[in-house]
RNA sequence: CGGGGCGUAGCGCAGCCUGGUUAGCGCGCCUGCCUUGGGAGCAGGAGGUCGGCGGUUCAAAUCCGCCCGCCCCGACCA
C-alpha cells in the first residue's frame, strides 16, 4: 500500500480522551475513532488488525471442527422470554420495538437464538455432537464503558456454542475448545493465563477465564506459583491454614461504643485491630435471613456462599431486615443470641477474644469466644481472595495480579436446552436434553491488549502474526531518482511475492516518516537512503530493537523473507507446527 | 446511580475569575518557495452555531439557571 493514496489518520498529539497505551495508541496510529461512548470505527488500518486476529480464531475453531455461522443480531423479545433472561438481564440489554411495536433486543450474546435453531434442526443423537461458532458484532449497554476498546458497548466478539448428547461429551467439548482458545491466544502473541472462574449455579471446574496479563487490566487473579493454581478473584478458593486471631480468655464484657458502626470506628474507638473484629453481616438467601461470620479485616465473596448453598442469589439485607433480626441498626450486628442460621469463615476459627456487635444500639462486646458465647458456627470458606492468601491446594502463600479478560468458556449444561426445549432422540428413542457449553473471546478486546502488551514510548510495536503490514519501507528522500527507483522496486518486488508492505511515498520528511512508521508498529522497516544507497545498500530494522542492519540493495528482498519467516517461526502455534 | 473533571477550528490549548476591539496561540490542512537520516524554515491562505436552550445586561465565550455530551474514580459487569 503506498501511503500517499492510503487513509492513515495519525494524530501527532495525545488525544485527552485516552489515558491507557492501547486506547491512545489506537487513536493516535489511526485505527479507531470514537462515535459515542463506548463505539468505535474501526478504520482501514485497525480493520487489518482485526482481520489478522479473526482469522487466527477461525483457524483454531475450524480445526476444532466447529462450524462458522452468522446468527441476527437483532433478536425477538419472546426468546428471551423463554429462557428467562428478558426479565434478568437489566439494563445492560438494549431493547426497542420496531412499527409494529413487537419488543427486540440488540443481541449482547447469542445462547437463546442458536438454542432455538438447533432445536429446530437437531433431532437425532447422530446430529451430535455439533459445535458452531461467528464473529459477530455485540451490543451490552455497560454502566460504564472505559479504555478505549477494552470495554465498548458495540465491540467485536467471536462466540462459539458446543452441543453434545451428554456431560462426558459437554466436557470433551469444552477441552477442545480451551486448547483452542490457548493456541488463538498464544499465536497472537498475548501473555495470558486461564483461571477457573466463577461457574455460578452450574458449579464444576468447567468455566475458565483467559486473562491477558496487564497493568490496565480490570479484573484481579489470584496465582500460586508454587502449585499453579490461579483463578479469578471471584472463584479463588482460600487454604484453611489460619493462625488463631488471639490467645487467652478473658470474660465476656458489654461496651458502649456510641455511633461506631464501621470496622475502623470501633477499632480506633476500642484500640483493637481489625483481625480481632468478627464482623457479622446479614445477608438473604432466597428470601431467608442468614448470619455470616468473618474477620473484621477481611472481605466476604457472595459467591462462595451462593455455591456453599446451591442457591441462586445472595444478597446483602437491606436496613430494614437488619434490624428486624438484630433488633439493632446497622453496624451493631454480633453472633451473641442471634437467632438466625450462621455461617462462619474459617478465618475466624481460634478468636477466643473477639469484637462483636451486641445486638444493640451503640452497644459491643468484648472478649467474645466462639463455642461459649455463641454456639459453633458451619464453618466455609466464604472470604474473597486476596494476594497472600494460603493457598488450597498447596498452602504455599499465593499472590494477585492483574488481568484483562479476554475470553471466558462456560459449561451450560441444560439450562437452555432445558428452559428452551432444545432435545434429541437416543438411540432408544428416548426425547434428552441436549448439553450446551458456550465459549467467548472478546475480538476488539484482544485487538487493545496485543497493543496493551506491545509498545513503548514512541507507539506500538506488533507482533508479526497480527501486524497490518509486515514491512515499511521508507525511502529518505523521495526526490533522489535513484532512492525513489529503488524503493518502488524494493515494494514492488515484496508486495509481488505476496507479502503486505507499507510503501512511504509521501513527500514528508525523513524524521516524519520514522515518527509515523514507529508509531503504526510495523515489524519491519527498510529505509533506503542516498548515503548507504551509495555503497549499494539499504537498512532493515526491526521495530522495538535499537540495532539497524545494512544489507545490499541486490539480497534485501531475500533477507526481507528469512526474517519474516524467522519471526513468523517463533510464532509457537503457527504454521508449521 | 454517587463523587471529581472537561466541553472554544481536525488535534492540543489560552481567553472566562474582574462582561466591552474583528475570539487567540501551537500543531495539522491549502498555495508557493525552500528543504529532505528522527515530526525543518519563510510567505500567503482556508477553517469557529465558543456543547445546546433559556435568562440577566446597552453588551455574554465570559455572569445565572436548566439540559446534553465526554473522560476519570466508585458501585455494576452472562
Amino acid at each position: 500500500m503506498r501511503m500517499s493514496q492510503a487513509f492513515l489518520p495519525t494524530l501527532r498529539e495525545e488525544p485527552k480522551e485516552a489515558e491507557v497505551a492501547s486506547h491512545l495508541l489506537l487513536l493516535r496510529a489511526g485505527m479507531i475513532r470514537k462515535l459515542a461512548a463506548g463505539v468505535y470505527s474501526i478504520l482501514p488500518l485497525g480493520k487489518r488488525v482485526l482481520r489478522k486476529i479473526e482469522t487466527i480464531i477461525r483457524e483454531e475453531m475450524d480445526r476444532t471442527g466447529a462450524h462458522e455461522l452468522y446468527l441476527p443480531a437483532v433478536q425477538p423479545a419472546e426468546l428471551w422470554e423463554e429462557s428467562g433472561r428478558w426479565a434478568k438481564y437489566g439494563k445492560e440489554l438494549l431493547r426497542f420495538q420496531d412499527r409494529h411495536e413487537h419488543w427486540f433486543c440488540f443481541g449482547p450474546t447469542h445462547e437463546e437464538v442458536i438454542t432455538d435453531l438447533v432445536r429446530r434442526e437437531i433431532r437425532s443423537y447422530r446430529d451430535l455432537p455439533q459445535c458452531f461458532y461467528q464473529i459477530q458484532v455485540k451490543f451490552r449497554d455497560e454502566v460504564r464503558p472505559r479504555f478505549g476498546l477494552i470495554r465498548g458497548r458495540e465491540f467485536i466478539m467471536k462466540d462459539a456454542y458446543s452441543f453434545d448428547r451428554d456431560e462426558a461429551g459437554a466436557e470433551e467439548s469444552y477441552r477442545k475448545m480451551v486448547r483452542a482458545y490457548e493456541r488463538s491466544f498464544t499465536r497472537m502473541n498475548l501473555d495470558f493465563r486461564v483461571v477457573q472462574a466463577e461457574a455460578g449455579l452450574i458449579g464444576g471446574n468447567f468455566s475458565h477465564e483467559f486473562m491477558a496479563l496487564a497493568a490496565t487490566g480490570e479484573d484481579l487473579i489470584i496465582v500460586c506459583d508454587h502449585c499453579g493454581y490461579s483463578a479469578s478473584q471471584e472463584r479463588a478458593e482460600v487454604g484453611k491454614s489460619e493462625t488463631p486471631a488471639s490467645g487467652g480468655e478473658k470474660a465476656l464484657e458489654r461496651v458502649a461504643t456510641p455511633g461506631k458502626k464501621t470496622v475502623e470506628e470501633v477499632c480506633q474507638f476500642l484500640g483493637a485491630e481489625p483481625r480481632d473484629l468478627i464482623k457479622t453481616l446479614i445477608v438473604q438467601v432466597q428470601g431467608q435471613p442468614l448470619a455470616i461470620l468473618i474477620r473484621g479485616d477481611l472481605e466476604f465473596n457472595p459467591n462462595k456462599l451462593k455455591r456453599h448453598l446451591r442457591a441462586e442469589a445472595v444478597e446483602l439485607a437491606d436496613a430494614e431486615t437488619i434490624e428486624r433480626v438484630t433488633k439493632a441498626p446497622v453496624g451493631f450486628a454480633g453472633p451473641v443470641g442471634i437467632s438466625l442460621k450462621t455461617l462462619a469463615d474459617h478465618s475466624i476459627r481460634g478468636i477466643s477474644r473477639g469484637v462483636t456487635g451486641a445486638n444493640a444500639a451503640d452497644f459491643h462486646l468484648i472478649n467474645v469466644k466462639i463455642g461459649r458465647d455463641f454456639p459453633d458456627p458451619e464453618y466455609g470458606d466464604f472470604r474473597l481472595a486476596r494476594g497472600g492468601d494460603a493457598c488450597s491446594q498447596c498452602g504455599k502463600t499465593m499472590r494477585e495480579i492483574r488481568g484483562l479478560e479476554l475470553g471466558h468458556s462456560f459449561k451450560l449444561g441444560v439450562k437452555y436446552s432445558q428452559a428452551m426445549r432444545a432435545t434429541y432422540l437416543d438411540p432408544q428413542g428416548k426425547e434428552t436434553l441436549i448439553v450446551m457449553g458456550c465459549y467467548g473471546i472478546g475480538v476488539t478486546r484482544a485487538m487493545a491488549a496485543v497493543v496493551e502488551q506491545h509498545h513503548d514510548q514512541d507507539g506500538i510495536i506488533f507482533p508479526i502474526s497480527v501486524a497490518p503490514y509486515q514491512v515499511i519501507v521508507v525511502p529518505v528522500e523521495l526526490a533522489d531518482s535513484q532512492v525513489r527507483e529503488k524503493s518502488e522496486e524494493i515494494y514492488e518486488k515484496l508486495t509481488e511475492a505476496g507479502w503486505e508492505i507499507l510503501y512511504d511515498d509521501r513527500a514528508e520528511r525523513a524524521g516524519a516518516k520514522f515518527k509515523d512508521a514507529d508509531l503504526l508498529g510495523i515489524p519491519f522497516r527498510i529505509t533506503v537512503g542516498k548515503r548507504n544507497l551509495a555503497n549499494g545498500r539499504v537498512e532493515i530494522k526491526r521495530r522495538g530493537e535499537k540495532a539497524v542492519q545494512l544489507e545490499p540493495t541486490e539480497t534485501v528482498c531475500a533477507r526481507i523473507q528469512e526474517l519474516i519467516s524467522a519471526a513468523r517461526g517463533t510464532d509457537p502455534a503457527g504454521p508449521g507446527s
